[in-house]
RNA sequence: GCGCCUGUAGCUCAGUGGAUCAGAGCAUCGGCCUCCGGAGCCGAGGGUCGGAGGUUCGAAUCCUCUCAGGCGCGCCA
């Protein structure tokens, strides 16, 4: 539908350019007027020539209108109006037209291959194997896992990573925290650390140790059995991690440790390259990256002068292995509360020589969590907060994930699980979902009173039957989906696409109620059905990209 | 103190490459089931877009200042 504006107006102006000495054309910018009487779709070119033809934007767009008429096109009406706009309305032969595409080819005739096959990375939620996912990574994982099918369906060739930090400082105090905990157990009451985790957890895995190792480790000290309390406690966590993830519906298509890099000398090295490339210095005892050089504020520490390695080693060493697997495109998508890593992260990919646009970070905002309006009150250091597993169980995975999915990433959530639960007859998610049941059912009475009738393409049918203004409305809300799509995707907000649901699932009930599209008369019911299984595969195709589930039945 | 994000209807939030931008859902009130699923539909009320300047023919949108909330600012992660 836009690409039918697009060309006209293009053709148009190639041949107006000569004459009003135009070097070249510009894009033309189409939108969708807000209010309906207005037209299908609209252009402000004629505004955004106005500077440069130091002309009125009215009288350029008058002269494009002209020279739209005087060629074929698939307008019934072009009008300039208000301060330059040209509006346009399509025949309904056109609307019809593409309705049939759509119904011959489904879910190919809506995408878009913007990605050409380009390779792009995300990487999300990566959370530390030290604790049970907590509400704040699931919006993490929801948003990643729908930009995710959302790039694949646009014909990138998407990798999903979770990047496993079990090197360093938080696993061995989980490790720690689990030691103590199974001390105590057995009566041994030493100190628990001071920074040490304390959730219920800890307990549950000092218990589980307790039960198969009996008292072997007791009063055994840490560092003579570290390693055992520090591996068995991280690959649990990480264990109920993946399972949880896989019940909240994302698969991730690799997992990378940080402990790998360090035994495949990765870090090592690409510490020793950037030292030969004068970009890693000593000073203070410690060895720093210069980090500044590369528009970071301060050069940062790399290695410590009691000799461990800072997490950052580890990260220049993992976004260096991004970038040689050949990623096109590099997206993190990280909590808000590391921000402030931003220039870091992105000083070494420039430092690699990686193009600006090629690295992005999505940022997502806190959530906070009420119920019934009240906050409640989380601690990481008390070990007191809601896990993902919770609100799963409690609200559902597909509720959970689709009021993430209604809120822009970079804007905090108040995400209250009673409303979410008590209302959840009236949840948005349920409204879409909704839609798409309706239809189902709709197709299953067709089937059984219809004797001979196909829910499948191909059967003889006139659309041009449908007539009725909330019809062509429906029809002109579907073929807006590739505009929306193609939006949602320039601009990695999968949110976009929450928003165009909940509006076509919006015109179906309205429509649904006012007029039956099973009746007596057998052409205009093919043809209603054939609407109906069109509003069905966009439902299923914007659903599909949230992640979230479209019911044949509730 | 500095930096980042956010202030839009009673509540939760869309809209921020200017114009055709005052919107949705919930909540409140009033209607709709002899009929394809009422988890639905129709209607009503409700906001000086945090505030003040500025740029412009035109600003929720861009610039400056300011107020409020959140989050960061380590040889922690």
């Amino acid at each position: 539908m836009k690409q039918a504006v697009v060309k006209s107006v293009s053709d148009a102006l190639q041949g107006l350019g000569k004459g009003w000495g135009l070097e070249v054309i510009p894009e033309v910018v189409v939108e969708v007027p807000r209010d309906e009487a207005l037209g299908d779709l609209a252009t402000t070119v004629a505004m955004g020539l106005a500077k440069t033809l130091k002309r009125s934007p009215r009288q350029i767009a008058t002269e494009i209108v002209a020279e739209l008429h005087r060629r074929p096109n698939p307008f019934d009406s072009i009008e300039v109006a208000g301060a330059g706009f040209i509006n346009f309305r399509f025949k309904r032969e056109y609307l019809y037209e593409r309705l049939e595409h759509l119904l011959q080819k489904e879910h190919s005739e809506i995408r878009a291959d913007i990605g050409r096959g380009r390779r792009i990375q995300v990487e999300f939620v990566s959370a530390n194997p030290t604790g049970p996912l907590h509400i704040g990574h699931g919006r993490g994982a929801a948003v990643g896992n729908a930009l995710c099918n959302l790039l694949r369906a646009a014909g990138f060739d998407v990798q999903r990573e979770y990047y496993i930090n079990d090197a360093g400082l938080q696993v061995r105090l989980l490790g720690l925290s689990v030691y103590t905990m199974y001390q105590h157990l057995l009566g041994n009451l030493i100190n628990f650390p001071e920074d040490g985790y304390r959730g219920e957890y800890v307990k549950e895995l000092a218990e589980e140790i307790r039960q198969k190792a009996g008292d072997r480790y007791f009063n055994i000290p840490f560092e003579v059995c570290k390693d055992f309390f520090i591996n068995y406690s991280y690959k649990r966590m990480l264990a109920d991690i993946m399972k949880d993830l896989r019940d909240f519906g994302i698969e991730f298509d690799t997992w990378q440790s940080e402990r790998e890099l360090y035994e495949k000398q990765k870090v090592q090295e690409l510490l020793k390259e950037l030292q030969r490339r004068e970009l890693i210095y000593e000073k203070d005892g410690a060895l720093w990256f210069s980090s500044s050089r590369f528009g970071d504020d301060k050069d940062r520490v790399v290695v410590k002068s009691d000799g461990e390695y800072t997490y950052f080693a580890s990260d220049i060493a993992y976004h260096r292995e991004k970038l040689d697997r050949g990623f096109d495109t590099i997206i993190d998508i990280w909590g808000a509360d590391h921000h402030g890593y931003i220039p870091r992260i992105r000083s070494v990919l420039r430092a690699f020589g990686l193009p600006e646009e090629r690295f992005r970070v999505i940022l997502v905002q806190m959530v906070t969590l009420y119920r019934d309006g009240r906050p409640v009150q989380m601690s990481k250091r008390a070990g007191e907060f809601i896990t993902l597993r919770e609100v799963m169980d409690e609200v559902g995975a597909d509720v959970a994930k689709f009021i993430f999915l209604t809120r822009r990433p970079d804007s905090q959530l108040d995400f209250d699980i009673g409303v979410a639960k008590r209302e959840s007859s009236e949840n948005p998610v349920f409204y879409v979902q909704y839609a798409f049941a309706r239809i189902s059912s709709i197709f299953r009475k067709a089937l059984e009173r219809i004797p001979g009738f196909k829910e499948s393409s191909g059967q003889e049918v006139d659309l041009s039957l449908l007539k009725e203004d909330e019809e062509i409305g429906i029809i002109k809300k579907i073929l807006q989906y590739p505009m929306v799509f193609e939006g949602a995707v320039q601009a990695f907000e999968p949110h976009r696409i929450t928003y165009y649901l909940q509006e076509l699932a919006g015109l179906f009930h309205s429509y649904y109620n006012r007029h039956r599209v099973i009746s007596e008369d057998t052409p205009l019911t093919t043809a209603r059905l054939c609407l109906c299984k069109a509003v069905q595969i966009v439902l299923e195709e914007g659903l599909g990209i949230l992640g979230v589930k479209a019911p044949e039945r509730m």
